[in-house]
DNA sequence: TCACTTCTTGACTACATAGTCAACAATTTA
DNA sequence: TAAATTGTTGACTATGTAGTCAAGAAGTGA
């Protein structure tokens, strides 16, 4: 009953979404919001009450959206080491991108003074680093992976070094400069 | 003639660093810099123009302390193994400050958005990966340190896995997992 | 002592932006 | 068609803050 909403709320969620990637929260102002998504700042408050509210959903929308991806990789009927592969080449790919990881953006912007968004990329990292561990583990059952560190290790490793990288984008760094490092960073996973 | 300063340009220089460390450039306010430093708004004005120019003398004065604190350390009489591993002692010790490198977090704050701001990272960056650079050729040289990668692969490699570390910190990782992590990282290097 | 110069201070301007409010529009159901 | 309900809109409030200005304070040198 009643007036129906005229926008589909989950468009406008991952639009905004895109915009808090591109500009970080504090930087993501409600023009900029209505620029993107059409929508004004009233029936942004209607829907997803505070400007912070909205972020939290947009970050858990990343989050799936980001594990997802991982885990369809993960699941694939291939190599553990040609899946490691994929998700090497598939970072260099979005590199170009230049806007880096929501998360790792969002923690350099909060450090740790807000819980909700704090537990919300450690959940993001702790299941990144799950899907890692997972292939990591059939690649040492193989014989494929050294088992000198322990799966979790590695898959701790493995993050950092991708985290790094993501810096390295926002900071300017060249495709080649990147690539070298991802490339280093990854053999360390032989045996 | 005339009035003397009453402040110290460069005390208050220092102080304002250590702000922008804690804070972030724009998260910075002149009241921040006022209760810290003790002087005026428009003092500042007087000594170091507007906010960003001020900005850039603290990433310079970071990166000048920063770069002395490494040469120094390469330029101790001890093996070079003991120099990374030294390195990456004091790395856990200050990564407990909890505030991140300066320059990493301007460049996630920054982007590429402000060429002088990328500039001085850049410089910062490639100064850093110069000494470990230094470091890592008399280990080559000494048989400490493999031959798989050239200097300048490991070099770009550990500065990467450093910055990871630094993120790791700002997102409220603990100690012992930057620990494990850098302590795999470290072990790269060995033959 | 006095003129001159530079520093210091607080008030002021201009602007951006998060959040609120109340009037109005559009739709459903009786 | 009319009442009820909910979405939409633009104007409004409150606040924080970068940068400016002019008056006055505190030194220096003749």
């Amino acid at each position: 009953m009643s007036r129906p909403r005229e926008f589909d709320v989950d468009r406008v969620l991952h639009q905004s979404m895109e915009v808090f990637w591109n500009k970080g929260f504090k930087a993501t102002s409600y023009e900029d919001l209505t620029r993107t998504t059409g929508v004004k700042k009233q029936s942004f408050y209607c829907v997803f009450n505070d400007k912070r509210t909205l972020f939290l959903k947009a970050l858990v929308r990343y989050r799936e959206h980001s594990i997802a991806i991982l885990e369809k990789l993960e699941a694939q009927k291939m190599s553990p080491l040609d899946k490691l592969e994929s998700l090497r080449e598939s970072l260099l790919d979005e590199e170009v991108s230049c806007r880096g990881c929501l998360m790792v953006n969002s923690a350099m912007e909060f450090g740790t003074e807000d819980d909700q968004v704090t537990g919300e990329i450690e959940l993001m990292f702790a299941e990144a680093e799950h899907v890692l561990e997972k292939i990591i583990i059939s690649g040492q059952e193989q014989q494929l992976i050294t088992t000198r560190y322990s799966s979790k290790e590695l898959a701790s490793y493995l993050h950092n070094a991708i985290i790094g990288a993501r810096i390295m984008e926002k900071s300017g760094a060249s495709r080649e400069q990147i690539e070298a490092v991802l490339r280093v960073s990854f053999s360390l996973i032989s045996p």
